[in-house]
DNA sequence: CAGTGAAACGGGGTGGCGCCCCGCTTACCT
DNA sequence: AGGTAAGCGGGGCGCCACCCCGTTTCACTG
């Protein structure tokens, strides 16, 4: 059950100061962040880099992965709330905002979702399906979302509101206003 | 007001023959295809694709321009509709179907948007301002579509939808499906 | 604690890229 | 036909991802 790190000491310490050198660089550049730079960040051969996360995309599941840990335990305690369709909503903002605010992080959920073979279930976007699943199962039952909205939908268009305002002058009140659109809809409510 | 293209005759079909170039190759490999192979299968040297087109976006843009006028045209018919309300979601719909079928549109548009000088009248993504916010004017006057909603926001979703849904098994499905999410809304309808 | 086998490392090579310089070619105009 | 400037493209530069393979380092055993 437990994570099957590498083993060797040297190992485990390249790794985790991969990993933290990339959390750096990719901040600043974005999920296309050079791959050497992080090496060379990191103090290890390019080979090193590339022996512990054999694509970027793993490199880039490795940097989100405590995030995206975080914000399913948002929705853990969200789920507990009375109204479950403001949790699920207040929950997609949450995520919303933070995929604006995180250089990379939306594009490596995108580029993972293209990827055909089936994700880890330790992988960003497997955890987010469950974590939301479960809110969003919640808000079916009360009925205040509609049956056929699937958790996958919903991810998908959180995500993609992501991607196109991360980088903005004000991304997180950017992503906030168009998951409002998206969630309430664009004609006027009774 | 007519396009000043290259004047030689030699420019002028250099010019078209890496448009023509770019198209295929962009269809194949999305936006960030090489430019070094555009030339090559253009049959032109590298530094006369750069001198024709000083930015991969440039490029985009011709490559895009003729397409994205179809779909402005369509917008103009649409306006004549009696209901404006279905005419922009019909409308938001073809953009979003075309998008997710047209590799590398909507990343183009999104970097596009993201250029910090503003872009000239005949850019992609002015003209799809302009054409959809004659639609949304009339949606607007006929009360179908909240009023503090914008062309922008609108067209953002749209584009963000195009590109979540790029390259999927049915993109236009796809497409289709989350914009008709985002359009309704997630609650039901009273 | 020394010795040993394997795991891990990283310098350097390869091929591809975007971009640009500059000597050469070509089309256009008179 | 001849002059001239616009246009061309081979080739160079610096950066990148990715990998090969000789060398170093670790962990375990006696």
């Amino acid at each position: 059950m437990a994570l099957v790190k590498p083993k060797r000491a040297d190992a485990r310490r390249n790794y985790d100061q991969i990993v933290a050198a990339a959390e750096a660089e990719v901040a600043r550049h974005g999920a296309e962040a050079s791959l050497e730079e992080i090496a060379r960040r990191a103090g290890v051969g390019s080979a090193t880099l590339h022996r512990h996360f054999p694509s970027r995309q793993a490199l880039l599941e490795a940097v989100f992965h405590d995030r995206v840990v975080v914000l399913c335990e948002q929705a853990r305690e969200f789920a507990e709330r009375p109204d479950p369709g403001a949790a699920l909503a207040d929950w997609l903002r949450a995520v919303a905002r933070y995929g604006a605010t995180t250089r990379g992080l939306a594009r490596s959920l995108l580029d993972g979702g293209r990827n055909p073979e089936p994700p880890p279930d330790s992988s960003c976007e497997t955890m987010l399906v469950d974590a939301g699943g479960d809110l969003l199962k919640r808000a079916h039952d009360a009925g205040t979302v509609r049956p056929e909205v699937s958790i996958i939908d919903l991810l998908t268009l959180i995500n993609a509101i992501s991607l196109a305002t991360e980088g903005g002058a004000d991304a997180a009140a950017e992503a906030t206003r168009l998951t409002d659109l998206a969630l309430e809809g664009v004609r006027p409510r009774g």
